[in-house]
DNA sequence: CGAGCATATACCTATTAAGGTATATGCAAG
DNA sequence: CTTGCATATACCTTAATAGGTATATGCTCG
C-alpha cells in the first residue's frame, strides 16, 4: 500500500467517515451503514475500495463481514490515521458519527467487537 | 479548503512531489518542471489544480509565476503537510527531488526566493 | 433444502481526472 | 511593435470514480 493509495482512500468523505469509525475498533457493514445512514451498496463499495488498497482488513463471522484497520499498519498509514483523527476531532459530522457509534456500543455489555453478529446474539440472549 | 480537498490534492504523485518541494520555499514553474523532469503543461495543470483548491498561492514576478504554500495554512493543512514531510523523508524519489532543489539553490548566493527570475538576474549580473 | 438475512457484484450513467497537442496570454527587451 | 520567454488554457482521449438499480452469493435457521 503506497502513500498515494492512502491518500486516494482518504479523498472521499464516505471513506473518511468509515476510517474514522474504524479507528474506534472493528465494525460490521450494517453498523457502518446505520451510523453513516447511507445505502448498503454505497458502503459496501467503499469498503471494497479500501480493502483492495490494503487500508482495511476483513473477516467473516457467520453472515457478517467485519472490517477493521490493518493489524500491522505501515508507518505511513499510522501517521495519516493519527493526522486524520486530529483533523476531524472538532468536525460536527465526524463527531456525530463517533457519538452514534458510542451509543451503539452502549447497547452491549462488553466493548469489542461490535457488529450485528453480536447484536443478534445479544437480542437472542435477551429473548 | 476542506479536508477532502486537501486529500484530493495529495492523491497524485506529481502533486505530492510539488508540495514536498514547496515545503522548502517558493518556486517558479520552470524550476518545478526542471526538478520533476516533466512537461511544462503537466506541471502547470497540477499547479492550477492545487491553486483552485487553495493549496498553493501564486504571485507574478515579471515573466515568472511563483508558487508557494499558503502563508496562513489551516490547521488541517499544516498537519497534513507535516505528515507528508514525515512520510516521504526516506522515499528515494522525494529525497532526490529535494536534493535537486538544494543543488539548484546552491547556484544562488542568497536563499529565497528561488526562481527563474532570480536565475536570470543572477546570470545578467554575471555578464 | 428453502427462506431470509448480510453483503457483494454486475451493469449502467454521469462526472472527474490525467495526460497529450496545439495555441493563447502576459511580460520584457530590443 | 515584434520577438522571445514563461506560463496558462482549449480541446481531445482515455481511464477512473461515484452513485444507482438489480441481482447474485454465502451463510444460518427452521
Amino acid at each position: 500500500m503506497s502513500l498515494i493509495q492512502i491518500y486516494q482512500c482518504m479523498c472521499d468523505e464516505t471513506r473518511l467517515r468509515i476510517l474514522n469509525l474504524l479507528q474506534a475498533g472493528e465494525l460490521c457493514v450494517c453498523h457502518v451503514q446505520e451510523i453513516l445512514n447511507e445505502p448498503q451498496v454505497k458502503i459496501s463499495k467503499h469498503l471494497s475500495y479500501l480493502k483492495t488498497r490494503g487500508m482495511v482488513e476483513v473477516r467473516r463471522e457467520a453472515n457478517w463481514m467485519i472490517y477493521s484497520l490493518p493489524t500491522r499498519p505501515s508507518r505511513e498509514l499510522k501517521s495519516n490515521l493519527a493526522c486524520l483523527q486530529d483533523c476531524v476531532a472538532e468536525d460536527p459530522v465526524f463527531r456525530r458519527d463517533t457519538a452514534k457509534l458510542a451509543k451503539l456500543r452502549g447497547k452491549f455489555t462488553d466493548t469489542s467487537p461490535i457488529c450485528c453478529a453480536k447484536a443478534n446474539r445479544a437480542t437472542a440472549v435477551a429473548k
